[in-house]
DNA sequence: CGGGGACTTCGATGACTGTCAATGTACCAG
DNA sequence: CTGGTACATTGACAGTCATCGAAGTCCCCG
């Protein structure tokens, strides 16, 4: 452990407590699923294409990477919430959440 | 590489243009800092220091790590640009940059 | 100058992650 | 049923990361 030491004086509250561990182990890994560049530019792809969503195979030859890593991804960004599927036919549509980042905006937003 | 197909019809524009690689990497970066539990509930701690900032040897009972993890996880922090040090005497004092999280707010407002 | 406290850096290690090729599954067309 | 297209899953591998103990650096105090 720490040997502690003279504490800071002040510290200024912010209104709401801490971050619990487990809230923070939540948000975290929202935060990661958006800490990979190929994932960021995949979720603001499917962003740009507003409600309907956008086709996933219109999502590998931008990011020029194998469909299945771009398979992987898009389960990343799935799992976190971010995104979510209907599956039409042969192929699978993406779109935002509707509350794709509201837990960042909220930890952004002081 | 992939086959292609039919092209998804519609694309809403948003008013920026789509992640370049390089912007998606720094952002990328940004929020890797962010994307681990400890550094969170790090961030947190020193976010509520205010302009004074925390000392570092206040950061390491409250998260129970040992003491080389906590200033290893500063680092992250410090060089992803979210918080910034100041030394004074035999300890640092930690607070975040007045910047910190401009470039994850803008990406979260749409 | 010498002791000790506050960090930082180093080295090692186990865990996780991004990537692809190969394979599997579901669906459509003929 | 058969072939082809769209996507998901699996397995493997190289690279990154969180974590700790140990050692190093810097600074204050006596």
């Amino acid at each position: 452990m720490y040997a502690g030491g003279v504490t800071s004086a002040r510290r200024i509250p912010l209104g709401t407590r801490p971050l619990t561990e487990g809230h923070a182990g939540q948000l975290a890994g929202v935060f990661g699923a958006l800490a990979d560049p190929v994932r960021l530019r995949l979720f603001d792809l499917v962003r740009r294409a507003g409600a309907d969503g956008i086709c996933s195979c219109d999502l590998v030859e931008p990011l020029d990477r194998s469909q299945p890593t771009i398979s992987h991804h898009l389960k990343v960004l799935r799992e976190a919430g971010l995104v979510e599927s209907r599956k039409e036919g042969t192929w699978v549509w993406y779109s935002v959440t509707a509350d794709a980042m509201d837990s960042v905006a909220r930890f952004v937003g002081r």
